[in-house]
DNA sequence: CTTACGTATCAGTGGATAATGATATGACGA
DNA sequence: TCGTCATATCATTATCCACTGATACGTAAG
């Protein structure tokens, strides 16, 4: 193994810690919860706060966090906001990581190494 | 919005907390690191030293929490133990994320709600 | 049996971050 | 204009977790 044989194989940098902090954006459960309420429909914060069960000002902070990393888009309608789903391929993301889990039934749950 | 509705329209919580689980382990960019690393081959763990930089106890921690979570699978040979990805679908999954990456070219660098 | 090598585990530590409560901003209705 | 509602921001706190260095375990070679 050489630094060659590194800089052959390994995607740029940049790329990979994008990626990692794509996923991560998916990774924690109430942003998934967020962007599940949304796969069906453009919500409100009021409709997502209920569907998620989430706190009004957490749920607020995770939108920040996912318009600003474009994963959802956001439309002020008078006193409300909605927001939807930016791209289709969030949507079949999310989706091929459930069927994965659930044809694949690996032992994501049994892992102590992080809480989750 | 009422309770009902929450039962209708949301997924399992278990299935919620696997799936966020399941990006947290594709989320750390030491991890998405190593599944770099074996998109291509089978290696082993120095190989995967010396591919990611990574310091080789952090390496070994990593590589078993992605065995745990059934993400990678391992064969032992001699002295060494050689690790693979589980499934092509997690091959996928990386994919899928980086060209949603390259074409959206969305701001999830610029998001400052966590690091990455 | 002893040494060298590859891998795994453990304890300690620092840095990151999700949740909360209080509060600010902005829009509508009376 | 005043009060109410919807949303956003801020500071605090408590937790989590990735990394490091030391070390243990197992295998092969001499």
């Amino acid at each position: 193994m050489t630094t060659q044989d590194v800089q052959d194989d390994l995607p740029a940098p940049d790329t990979l810690e994008l990626r990692a902090k794509l996923f991560r954006g998916l990774g924690d459960p109430s942003r998934l919860a967020i962007l599940d309420a949304l796969v069906s429909d453009e919500r409100s914060v009021q409709e997502i706060v209920g569907h998620t069960g989430l706190g009004q000002p957490n749920a607020s902070n995770h939108l920040r966090c996912l318009l600003d990393c474009g994963l959802v888009t956001r439309r002020s309608e008078g006193r409300f906001v909605r927001y939807r789903l930016a791209d289709g391929r969030i949507a079949d993301l999310i989706r091929d990581a459930g069927r994965l889990l659930a044809s694949n039934a690996n032992g994501v749950d049994t892992c102590r190494n992080y809480t989750g």
